[in-house]
DNA sequence: TCGCTATTGCTAAATTTCTAGCATGTGCTA
DNA sequence: TAGCACATGCTAGAAATTTAGCAATAGCGA
């Protein structure tokens, strides 16, 4: 199973530089450092992203002289690696216990459309499980 | 912000406990080490665990000698601050899109009763909603 | 009671992570 | 062409994490 070090093999700021990289897709270096709290300088953000390079994490394309680095991992894989996470460790494996949180936690924010919509896709789910 | 640290202010292996122990709600020092995988000694264990609870993390209780240790954050506040990093993270927080992926991810697996529940659930938020 | 086992407290060392800074190269512009 | 701005490659030191091991204590069964 080497997923499951897929979430747990990363150091601190190496975590906290993926998680910037999969919100925003790809970054350069300095992007990267604007874009999370607390950082360090250039040069530690340089050796992090080269140590996540080096661990096949990350890769890296040029863009002038420039350095952009983007996640090896598809989002669409990463979602599906987060969100098993998550409900494996906070919600005893319960989708529905899941969703339940994941309304309340948007609560008055979540409009009615995207309520419709969400139930739509409930629906679907419904037809294709039989 | 102090919370913003909740996520992000731990070391690996302090993470990994601190997610068995939300999975399993309390531990001993033993259960912990036979419930993570690759795990280090005993006192190694031992003292990650003290580290956690310096850092306020976990609190422990006594059981006949043994020591057990819990975490300090409800379960409930966990479960929202874990959703609202993933919700940022991979879904550029829209819970409509992490609520598809969470019907995707049990796919077959989730029976017709649980799809109604969630139905329930979501119109429930509907109707709060106005 | 005696010894075995399991547990904690503590100390210290190995390893990893994190960071800064210097050397170097390239393009741009005055 | 000379100098500035900005990027990378590299090296090495500081700081934090991770780990092991020894001493001490308490319970438990023979």
């Amino acid at each position: 199973m080497a997923h499951e070090d897929e979430l747990t093999g990363l150091s601190r700021r190496e975590r906290q530089i993926m998680d910037f990289l999969f919100q925003r897709g790809k970054a350069s270096v300095g992007e990267v450092m604007d874009g999370i709290p607390n950082p360090p300088g250039y040069s530690a953000v340089r050796a992090t992203l080269r140590t996540l390079e080096q661990k096949g994490r990350v890769v890296h394309e040029e863009d002038g002289r420039a350095y952009v680095y983007k996640p090896t991992l598809r989002r669409e894989a990463a979602r599906k690696s987060a969100l098993t996470h998550v409900l494996k460790t906070f919600f005893d494996n319960s989708a529905e216990q899941a969703v339940a949180a994941l309304l309340e936690l948007k609560g008055p924010k979540l409009t009615g459309a995207e309520l419709d919509r969400v139930a739509r896709i409930v629906d679907q789910a419904k037809k294709e499980g039989r």
